[in-house]
RNA sequence: GGUAUCGUGGCCGAGUGGUUAGGCACAGGUCUGCAAAACCUGCUACAGCGGUUCGAAUCCGCUCGAUACCUCCA
């Protein structure tokens, strides 16, 4: 497809409205997400946010974009609540090294975005692997008068900032500087070294005891945890960049404080569309590890957790989790799981029979008959849907629609010559590059492996049961659909012969 | 307390000034040796109260409720 073919809408919280998409240099798009920190296993929130970027990520190829995707690591630098290096807490409770604890969990993360069909980014840059960037961001910031040194760390100036550069200091949260002020909590330790309890520390000094420390023109330290994303974004895709990707709770303070630095560093905006992903609900509320109210993506699958019922296949969660709008929050329930994993199948089921459809032998008269016209409508709409802030709610209902096309064909209660050859080969094109290419949905009974096997004895089986059925044997044919029926093998009698699946 | 987002039918969840979202569930029907699946039909909503408008679920105000953020967060 060509990027000039459709137009792509975006939803940019820095404008509150949807934006048309307008790269900065034609063709090519450049996207940084914010990644994970690598000090526990991944969590299903986690899991959402980036597989809502990986569709937009295969959207935006999709459409031709030549696309480069930054995600990151982060192994330093974030502060716990009692001011510890997460990675050094993580490392001091297990007993291992900080960049032992970093690998594992990072090996782990990428197993669960391997198992949600994830497309990996087109570079994912750890944070300690750019000390150096680091440094010499914070020292353009302090160059340009933005930060100031106090015992070794350094500060980024938020009220020189805001009133040197207004209006863009809480632009993108909403947030007014003073209120900031007024209601900023005060039990964070380097507080009393800050001039203004909205500054935020860019380097921070070792405290005895601290592992993961670098030499810096301040002090043996650390990097602040806005800091990395500034400065990856910056040296991957440029000072100016397309679009920047993260979860809603990242918003304030770390995209604020990141947009902050990159503007006090080079005096220009760093992303031109920022786009935030919702949160997760479970049974309505905010998962949290602390009150029990969590699931791990494990516990999901497994079916081992009190909140559900059953396990659900990653596949079936993914499309649960496409059902739903990116921006909105998505509520998990083990009722909303079970729907979401019989549409899952349905889908696949139809892509199936769709794929192995042939077009009818009669010419092309050139006319367009009315079921040519609202599949051809069915594919626009879900095309449209993408278009539209990449709604996937709307691309599935569009399938969901189309499916019935191809039911109809296939059960001959829609005639086929009623459908154009042309319409039904680009039906069978779109339908695929959707589920394969575009929401990366895979079909669980292919990927389940071993399907040779499989596929030889069942034909065999059907075989015998055809040949008792001719023979009017119900008996023997009830017999073998039943025991299918117990291993969990559902057989289906069409017109067209006899069909299974699994599950 | 401040800020933001949201409140849609039995459940989940799109849409957002005038026309069917879709899925799941449910009820009838068609097909079938029976069944399942599929297809058809039905059920059918926009938290409450005001206002704007020829017309509002959609815009505005208030009330109630929910969720999130307010320097740990995807």
């Amino acid at each position: 497809m060509n990027t000039s073919d459709r137009t792509l809408k975006l939803y940019n919280s820095l404008t509150g409205k949807k934006d048309v998409f307008q790269p900065l240099h034609e063709g090519h798009a450049g996207m940084y997400v914010c990644g994970p920190t690598v000090y526990y296993d991944v969590h299903l929130g986690n899991c959402r946010t980036f597989v809502s970027f990986d569709i937009i990520y295969r959207y935006l190829n999709a459409l031709g974009y030549q696309v480069r995707y930054v995600r990151n690591i982060t192994d330093v630098g974030h502060l716990t609540d009692d001011g510890e290096d997460r990675m050094a807490k993580g490392a001091r409770v297990a007993q291992l090294e900080p960049m032992e604890v970093a690998q594992k969990y990072t090996v782990g993360f990428h197993d669960m975005m391997r198992i949600f069909n994830t497309l990996p980014p087109s570079i994912e840059p750890r944070a300690t692997g750019h000390i150096p960037e680091q440094i010499e961001m914070v020292q353009d910031i302090l160059s340009r008068g933005y930060g100031y040194e106090r015992n070794g760390s350094v500060y980024f100036n938020v009220r020189k900032f805001d009133r040197e550069n207004p209006g863009i200091y809480g632009q993108l949260s909403g947030r007014v500087l003073d209120e900031l002020m007024a209601e900023s909590r005060d039990n964070l330790k380097s507080q009393d070294e800050k001039n203004d309890p909205a500054d935020f520390a860019i380097w921070m000094k070792a405290r005895p005891g601290d592992i993961m420390v670098w030499k810096s023109p301040w002090s043996v330290g650390f990097p602040g945890w806005h800091l990395e994303c500034s400065a990856m974004s910056t040296k991957y895709l440029g000072q100016t960049f397309d679009i920047h990707g993260g979860g809603n709770d990242l918003k304030f303070p770390h995209h604020e404080n990141e947009i902050a630095q990159n503007q006090g560093a080079c005096g220009c905006a760093p992303a031109r569309y920022w786009l935030h992903t919702n949160m997760l609900l479970l049974n309505g509320k905010k998962m949290s590890k602390s009150d029990g109210n969590t699931i791990t993506p494990v516990e999901l699958f497994t079916g081992d957790s009190p909140f559900v019922s059953k396990g659900y296949s990653p596949m079936v969660v993914k499309f649960f989790m496409l059902m739903a709008h990116y921006r909105s929050t998505l509520d998990i329930t083990d009722e909303a799981l079970a729907a979401a994993e019989k549409g899952y199948r349905k889908l696949m089921e139809t892509n199936r029979i769709l794929q192995s459809l042939r077009p009818a032998d009669q010419p092309y008269d050139g006319s367009e008959s009315a079921a040519d016209r609202a599949i051809l409508d069915g594919i626009d709409t879900a095309f449209s849907g993408m278009d539209d802030d990449f709604n996937t709610a709307i691309a599935l209902a569009s399938l969901s629609e189309l499916g019935s096309f191809v039911h109809k064909i296939a059960n001959k209660q829609l005639d086929a010559g009623e459908v154009s050859p042309w319409v039904l080969e680009r039906l069978k094109t779109v339908f695929n590059a959707f589920i394969v290419d575009i929401l990366a949905l895979q079909d669980e009974l292919d990927a389940a492996g071993d399907t040779g096997t499989v596929e030889g004895l069942m034909q065999l089986i059907l075989d015998i049961r055809a040949n008792a059925r001719t023979q009017k044997d119900w008996g023997t044919s009830d017999k073998i659909r039943d025991g299918l029926a117990a291993v969990g093998i559902s057989v289906k009698d069409g017109k067209e012969g006899t069909s299974w699946t699994k599950g």
